[in-house]
RNA sequence: GGGCGCUUAGCUCAGCUUGGUUAGAGCACCUGCCUUACAAGCAGGGGGUCGGGGGUUCGAGUCCCUCAGCGCCCA
């Protein structure tokens, strides 16, 4: 019990052991049974499994934390608190991954082939894939390792063929040929979500399109009327203007477009124009997209290349037509003289050929949002190709009355609203992928024609018989596996026990980028395919940002290793430091070029813990210390106040933690631990410690421990190793039942009776005491070395006496050798206490009077001014009519206390001219 | 273009949901202490017209409007 512990917290030399022992003793395994054969109530949480290919950053430091504070609050609770890990395939991210490295080998996956590409991918995988999960081990993570799931496992693969092909049978699945995102680096279509738009100074060309001999008196008329996009070139043509952002599109126009009732144009509609550089005649046609007050109000139409273009296509009969190859180089489809080129080559050289001819009208400088792939960052290029989407409208609809309803509350609150403004406006989503890495749509395709969309390979077409079936050579979207983790995790499709215990869970932790991506799309399967939500809420945490504001990230090279940290300083250090800045809502920021100092708040506290907890470990010894209850009688007021305030402590810390205000639960419990265990009461307890009075000595050993078992509960959440360390050599109470580990024993609660105001209110009355002699000292420079004796009169009924009784006390916190309850005599420092009591320190020869006059007179002049403000609301006749009685009362109160203060103050000073 | 958020001490931020305490914390700063749990500590102190303006109210950091600056999301 007794066995030296260091001065200073070693975190290293007691966390792997620690975490060990938790695992070792299966706290983080949570089975069915406990949930369906002993009734326990279930708390789940699935992680948001992270790439399996990535390396843990603050961000995953962050969540895991907020997860494992959670996930250990409600297990101490005595729920079946289970928190399943995992990690994503994560499609485009693992594959460009691995292609890279072929590069470093100077190949191209298609060198290998899919076959081979694939064992590669898996191979880097099962080599490297495990690194993530251990990382989250060192900070604390207490997840039920035996459950841990990837998303490329055998029962997840069943999951996504069985959505798929449900889905694909309730024609929510669908084929089609459609403006797509296309990254040409990646090859590969993108959803909406991972098409990032990226601010983008640029410009918009203004370009001429000749306009047919047949419609120049219409244009002729329309120049008149106003039109200033129209006019005549030098050869006596007229020509329209349109405006772009990708002049290389113009190559691929099929038509131009008017707003059906702009007047300007009406004329022109049913005409045709001449596109530059092809030789190609296009038709303008009217369309109710084009907004006749943007630009010139005619735009032109391309319908391959352009979303909005290939439904205004759709609706006028434009054709389409790719000029496009898919590594967005000019195609054959390209007039000859652009063929092969790049894009952005092709933009400059389409731009030369039109200067040349006289058709470039200008250019305007034009910010606008530019799609970039969010994987590897290359411009997104509007590719009309032929994918597999999903419908989403209908999956929207019980996953927005969700929200509406609170089936699914967010924190923080305003995500709701963004949350449903997206379901409101929810698109169709893109699922399938040019990539070899992921789950392969199960859909086959028979030289008959056939289609086969099944649950299990099919051997033969069911329709001809035939052998020689081709599976669709793409793959799904990572997100589409990840959308089915609240109960693929758990077996489904089958119906299993842990599906039946697990499902819903009950929390999501997760960064709010991923909302759309990820949590949505949960919400939507959950009541598709579980019919009920597949957690009640969402936790939207913070973005950890550098000391400039900045996003921690790779490229910017501004991360911080939670590694490094937990290393150098330790998990619970790295827990509590961001922890206790999560306040909702808000962002994180450290310092990641002085990762000692960003984290020293936390290692302190950590070390205060640790201190603390050692000097109580020293003081108890290794003698039986007595239940709280058998000692009750004997309690000094400092025990009482301190057990109190605990109380007072645990309700907060609850509260806070159901409301997800996790930085109030960790500054909260600093500092009733700091503030009020470490700083009053144990100075006060030290020397009835070591008294030799029975009585006195173990009424304070129960206390003390009775408070370090309480406070170390409610702390370990939070910091969990410190807490457990110590908790583990507190002397037991004997008779009490203790379990074996911190980590599940049970979360403080009902310590209600503990509460008592008045209690409160009279320490808050010693303390305010101790303070004002320290200040009084400190002021006339009295040294520590030098006791003085102090006279108190006043205040509530027995505070005199009651302050003479605790001379031991005093003395220590300080250096009060005598109290007199008399008023004394003489020269010295004079203070008038908030609850009316008077001081008086005698310092006769130290004190300088004139400056006491000031100093006192400074402070008559402060609380003036506060009761003026007071009497100033009494003496509103609407403020005492108006207000509620209790707040009116209050003001009584304050204002009466202050007069008794200010009076007392001033008669002292008014002595002291004298 | 539409939507959302932020602005409080030198710095980083709480507090605003539900209006009422002398507006708090950490860091930084000043002063004195290596007092046998902790110098990663102890004691004391200075520092804020709560972005500007207007309104509601007996009462506004908190609610409403508006302006300015900053940021995010969607198109």
């Amino acid at each position: 019990m007794s066995q030296e512990l260091s001065p200073r917290l070693d975190p290293r030399s007691i966390e792997p052991a620690r975490y060990r022992a938790w695992q070792e003793g299966g706290h983080f395994h949570v089975p069915a049974s406990a949930v369906l054969e002993e009734g326990r109530d279930p708390f789940v949480i699935v992680i948001p499994p992270p790439n399996v290919t990535a390396a843990l950053h603050m961000g995953h430091g962050l969540n895991n934390t907020v997860q494992d504070v959670l996930i250990r609050w409600r297990r101490m609770q005595g729920r079946a608190s289970l928190w399943v890990p995992g990690t994503d395939h994560a499609g485009i991210a693992t594959q460009n991954v691995v292609e890279r490295q072929l590069a470093s080998e100077g190949l191209h996956r298609h060198d290998l082939g899919r076959e081979k590409f694939v064992e590669r991918v898996w191979a880097f995988v099962e080599e490297t894939g495990g690194t993530i999960l251990e990382q989250l081990k060192a900070i604390g993570a207490s997840c039920d390792w035996e459950r841990t799931r990837f998303t490329l496992d055998d029962d997840l693969v069943r999951a996504v063929r069985e959505v798929f092909v449900s889905l694909y049978e309730k024609g929510l699945i669908y084929r089609g040929e459609y403006i797509i995102n296309w990254c040409p680096r990646c090859l590969t279509a993108l959803s909406n979500e991972e098409a990032e738009g990226e601010e983008t100074d640029g410009h918009l060309w203004h370009i001429r399109y000749p306009i047919g001999d047949e419609a120049a008196g219409a244009a002729e008329s329309a120049r008149d009327a106003g039109a200033e996009s129209i006019g005549q070139l030098p050869d006596g043509r007229w020509y329209l203007t349109v405006s772009t952002t990708r002049p290389e599109t113009m190559l691929g126009d099929t038509g131009v477009a008017v707003y059906p009732g702009d007047e300007r144009y009406a004329a022109l509609v049913g005409a045709s124009a001449e596109l530059p550089l092809t030789g190609r005649t296009i038709p303008i046609v009217a369309d109710r997209h084009v907004d006749p007050e943007f630009g010139s109000g005619m735009v032109k139409v391309t319908p391959a290349h352009d979303k909005n273009d290939f439904e205004i296509a759709g609706r006028t009969g434009l054709d389409l037509l790719d000029v496009m190859t898919p590594d967005a180089h000019l195609s054959d489809d390209a007039p000859e003289a652009f063929r092969g080129l790049e894009r952005f080559e092709a933009r400059e050289a389409v731009l030369a050929a039109l200067e040349a001819e006289g058709l470039l009208a200008g250019r305007d400088p034009h910010t606008h949002s530019v799609p970039h792939c969010y994987r590897c960052g290359t411009v997104v290029e509007p590719r009309l190709s032929e994918q597999w989407f999903v419908s989403m409208k209908p999956l929207a609809e019980p996953a927005l009355e969700a929200s509406r309803d609170g089936s699914v509350t967010f924190t923080p609150a305003h995500w709701k609203k963004v949350y449903e403004h997206w379901m409101e406006n929810i698109q169709d989503w893109c699922i399938s992928r040019q990539l070899w890495w992921g789950h392969r749509i199960p859909v086959w395709y028979c030289p008959c024609g056939e289609t086969i969309v099944a649950r299990e390979d099919p051997t033969a077409c069911p329709k001809c018989g035939a052998a020689e079936l081709e599976q669709d050579p793409d793959v799904l979207d990572t997100w589409f596996s990840s959308q089915l983790w609240p109960f693929s995790v758990f077996g489904w499709p089958k119906e299993g026990d842990d599906l039946k215990a697990f499902y819903p869970g009950h929390v999501l932790s997760t960064a709010p980028e991923i909302l759309f991506f990820w949590v949505a799309r949960m919400i939507m399967m959950g009541y598709e395919f579980m019919g009920e939500t597949p957690f009640r809420h969402v936790y939207l945490h913070a973005t950890v940002r550098d000391k400039y504001g900045r996003k921690m990230s790779k490229s910017l090279g501004n991360g911080i290793d939670p590694l490094e940290v937990v290393e150098r300083l330790g998990a619970d250090a790295m827990r509590y430091t961001i922890v206790s800045q999560a306040a909702v809502g808000t962002d994180i920021s450290l310092d990641h070029e002085d990762v000692d100092s960003a984290f020293a708040n936390g290692r302190n506290f950590a070390n205060k813990i640790w201190n603390a907890g050692r000097f109580a470990l020293m003081s108890l010894g290794d003698a039986p210390v007595r239940p709280l209850e058998e000692v009750a009688g004997d309690l000094t007021p400092e025990d009482r106040w301190i057990l109190s305030r605990l109380a007072g402590a645990a309700q907060d810390a609850t509260r806070n933690l159901e409301r997800f205000r996790l930085h109030e639960v960790a500054e909260g419990l600093y500092h009733f631990f700091w503030g009020e265990i470490c700083d009053w009461y144990l100075e006060l307890v030290k020397s009835r410690l070591a008294s030799d009075d029975a009585t006195i000595r173990e009424a304070a050993r129960s206390t003390l421990v009775a408070v370090l078992d309480s406070a170390l509960r409610l702390l370990h959440p939070v910091v969990p190793f410190v807490t457990a360390e110590l908790w583990g050599r507190l002397p037991r109470p004997e008779g009490v039942e203790w379990p074996e580990d911190l980590i599940v024993a049970p979360w403080p609660e009902d310590l209600g009776a503990w509460r008592d105001e008045d209690v409160e209110r009279r320490f808050d009355g010693f303390r305010a005491l101790v303070v004002e002699v320290r200040r009084l000292r400190k002021e006339y420079g009295v040294g520590e070395g030098q006791r003085v004796g102090i006279h108190v009169t006043g205040g509530p009924n027995g505070f005199a006496p009651a302050i003479a009784s605790e001379g031991l006390v005093l003395d220590q916190l300080a250096r009060v050798d005598r109290v007199e309850t008399e008023p004394g005599e003489g020269v010295g420092a004079h203070a008038v206490l908030p609850n009316g009591a008077e001081l008086f320190l005698p310092l006769e020869g130290v004190i300088d009077v004139e400056r006491e006059r000031a100093r006192m007179s400074g402070e008559a002049q402060k609380l003036d001014g506060l009761l003026a403000g007071a009497r100033k609301r009494l003496e509103n006749e609407k403020f005492v009519s108006n207000a509620p009685a209790e707040v009116v009362e209050k003001e009584r109160e304050k204002a009466a206390q202050l007069d008794e203060q200010v009076r007392k103050l001033r008669e002292k000073l008014a002595g002291l001219e004298g």
